[in-house]
DNA sequence: CGCCCGCACATTTTT
DNA sequence: TGTGCGGGCG
């Protein structure tokens, strides 16, 4: 044995000495070997994400190879995060050359992600086209709909439940793993009179997706689960990784906890790490039960590590936020605790309507922005993505830059949609829904020569060929030739990235008919050029972008540049794992949070409780709750001013209003005072008319 | 068969 | 509010 590996300084090397008693139990733990289950819960600001890259790091430092450690995120962000935090970590025990070493870390993903690789990888096990490609939501209710359609379901008497409705209904009921008739009870009530037609269709469903060799999101971890549930397979799949570790563990549902089983039926070498006050993903039926019941699954049962100290947070927003969650019915964590000490509670700021809302949220952003607090370090977080919409026009208007994340995507627009069914179709060409999206954009060519073209491919033995010998209606016969010119040199000869400009400028006269601002969507066009020249492979562009598409819309038609300053929206659900110094929360009233569309169940209303403590804890300095007095309903026709008045969200009781400081604010030029008009009077209608004379 | 228009309806959160 | 659907026309 060297000299070294006794020294002591090398056994309790620098980053240990940093974590605090409990976090270094969870990063030690089985020190470096294949040890038994560890459960760690970690409250909001506790240093989770911190712990669980020390404990990455430390196995690797004691000797664990990283191309056998599998580590599971919620979003690829934070996995790319905590590589770059392992690498930083263990950079500075193994020197500089560690970079080749967790360079390694090379399963590091998502569920969703890992799947696609997996099933990729093992695909002729299994019976799978390894060139599947993969369906996004807005895809797959496409070909539920197609199947809906085919079915004749949707011309019933009594109206049949949307496509939408549909799929969100098979993917829960494989999601949870429950049967469907329990499914419709319990979360879709009001569609259990369809049940025998569900069932038809989701098999006509599953057979389609079959011929057509693409999976849905669902699918991948079907997949995975089901490929598992052989012992040869899983033994081999299990013995691949000695070590997997999974993050934000109580958004997980019950098919992740399956497979998470399956790959280590003892738990050994198995970590989860969560918060279940924090599990706020139900509705894509993410299953509390998984981190509660976790040591349950196991003969030796499991390590349980709490993490209950709070660096984030003052000990005043800590107080009102332990308020909040202190009245959920069941819980792991106990209350958390800091050492920050803090003069001001948080507010409970009263505006009389949204307007009013948006108007003191930018104020007192400016504000704090004179005071030296950045606008990157100042987010404003909301339940529904189009809370923010009358903020953002306020925004736009004083001329402050943002970035919303949530809601609605890049990839959701029209045109970008087109252009990736392209390559959609090229990479498989069995893609009838992209097929048939991207036929369709000829002029001349419709539902139905789109239906038939589609057909003939997959009725010949080559597709390519099949779609060759299609005889295009009259209107299409000019750009048919063209299509087919450029779709067979797709197939035949794949070049990346440059494939795509090719498909660009192909589709750009398409798209200049179609559309009017075709100048504004060309400008995304050219930004999706710029994403895709950093993805090695067309195959590797389509399965990433689908499983995690960018996620950020922001006011101007790029990213802004690194060094810009700018505010963050986001939905709650978007914000998890991050923090600011300030926070404000919109919309702090009954009817958003919570929602009154879910507040179905007891369980609904404890997950928008759990809402509001996650938005809350986001805060490190200072929180701004924001309760307008009145509530626009957002779908109404906007007859007079039909409003609603919204009163406090009730997860703040009467009892809680001590944890907070309250105010009301109104802004300080009222908008009607005749005074502010300007003096002047002039004929804008002789202007106009003079402009054409 | 394709295109366009009018009507109806449904609206959370995301891999 | 807009989008998505069906029906009717060219």
């Amino acid at each position: 044995m060297n000299i070294a590996a006794r020294d002591s300084s090398f056994e309790a090397p620098d980053y240990l000495a940093r974590l605090n008693d409990e976090q270094r139990l969870a990063v030690v733990h089985g020190d470096g070997k294949v040890a038994a289950p560890l459960l760690v819960i970690a409250g909001a600001g506790s240093g989770k994400t911190n712990t669980l890259a020390h404990r990455v790091a430390h196995l690797i430092v004691k000797g664990a190879d990283p191309r056998r450690i599998l580590l599971m995120t919620f979003s690829r962000r934070a996995a790319a995060e905590m590589a770059k935090r392992v690498e930083r970590i263990a950079g500075e025990v193994l020197g500089r050359d560690a970079a080749i070493t967790t360079d390694a870390l090379a399963w590091a993903g998502t569920f969703h992600g890992i799947g696609a690789r997996l099933l990729r990888d093992y695909a002729e096990q299994i019976g799978l086209d390894p060139a599947f490609t993969i369906h996004d939501r807005e895809d797959s209710a496409d070909l539920m709909n197609l199947a809906r359609h085919e079915l004749g379901f949707s011309k019933t008497e009594s109206r049949f439940p949307t496509k939408g409705t549909c799929l969100q209904i098979y993917s829960r009921a494989v999601n949870a793993q429950t049967p469907l008739g329990e499914v419709l009870g319990s979360a879709f009530p009001w569609c259990a009179a369809w049940a025998e037609q569900l069932k038809e269709l989701f098999a006509a469903y599953v057979e389609a997706k079959q011929a057509q060799n693409v999976l849905d999101y669902d699918d991948l971890l079907l997949y995975w689960a089901q490929m598992a549930a052989e012992p040869e397979i899983a033994a081999h799949l299990g013995s691949r990784f000695d070590h997997v570790l999974v993050d934000e563990y109580q958004d997980t549902n019950r098919l992740q906890a399956s497979i998470l089983l399956a790959l280590k039926p003892d738990g050994a070498g198995l970590t989860v790490v969560g918060d279940d006050a924090q599990s706020i993903y139900s509705f894509r039926a993410a299953e509390v039960r998984n981190i509660l019941d976790f040591p349950k699954q196991f003969a030796q049962g499991a390590e349980i590590v709490m993490l209950e100290r709070n660096y984030r947070s003052t000990e005043t927003i800590l107080a009102a936020a332990n308020k909040v969650i202190g009245e959920a019915s069941e819980r792991f964590t106990k209350n958390l605790w800091t050492e920050r000490r803090s003069s001001h509670k948080p507010q409970l700021v009263s505006v009389r309507d949204e307007a009013e809302q948006a108007n003191y949220v930018c104020q007192a952003i400016l504000a704090e922005r004179e005071a030296g607090t950045a606008l990157k370090a100042q987010a404003v977080l909301f339940r529904a993505s189009h809370h923010s919409g009358p903020l953002e026009v306020e925004l736009t208007r004083r001329n402050i830059p943002f970035v919303k994340f949530g809601g609605l995507k890049f990839l959701d627009a029209a045109h970008v949609k087109d252009m990736l069914a392209m390559l959609r179709f090229a990479e498989n060409p069995r893609d009838r829904v992209a097929g048939f999206r991207v036929l369709q954009l000829m002029p001349g060519i419709g539902p139905s020569a789109a239906a038939q073209i589609v057909e003939a491919m997959a009725t010949s033995l080559d597709e390519t060929l099949g779609l060759a010998r299609f005889r295009p209606p009259q209107r299409a016969a000019e750009d048919w030739p063209v299509f087919l010119d450029i779709y067979s040199g797709l197939r035949a000869g794949p070049k990346w990235p440059a494939d795509l400009e090719r498909v660009r400028l192909w589709y750009e006269p398409h798209m200049e008919r179609v559309h009017e601002d075709a100048a504004t969507r060309r400008a995304d066009l050219l930004q999706l050029e710029q994403i895709a020249s950093g993805y090695p492979s067309r195959e590797r562009f389509l399965t990433e972008l689908t499983l995690d598409p960018p996620d950020a819309t922001s006011d101007q038609a790029g990213p802004p540049h690194r060094d810009e300053d700018y505010l963050i929206l986001s939905t709650i659900h978007s914000a998890k794992g991050q923090e600011w110094k300030n926070v404000f929360v919109l919309n702090t009233v009954d009817g958003c949070i919570p929602a009154d569309l879910g507040v179905g169940t007891k369980e609904d209303i404890e997950e928008e409780r759990r809402l509001l403590y996650v938005a809350m804890t986001r805060a490190k300095d200072s929180l701004h709750l924001v309760v307008p007095q009145r509530f626009y309903p957002h779908n109404q026709p906007a007859r007079g001013d039909r409003h609603v008045y919204a009163s406090r969200t009730r997860f703040i009781p009467a009892s809680m209003l001590s944890a907070f400081e309250q105010s009301s604010w109104a802004s300080a030029t009222i908008k009607d005072d005749p005074r502010q008009r300007p003096g002047v009077k002039i004929d804008l209608g002789a202007r106009m008319r003079g402009m054409w004379k």
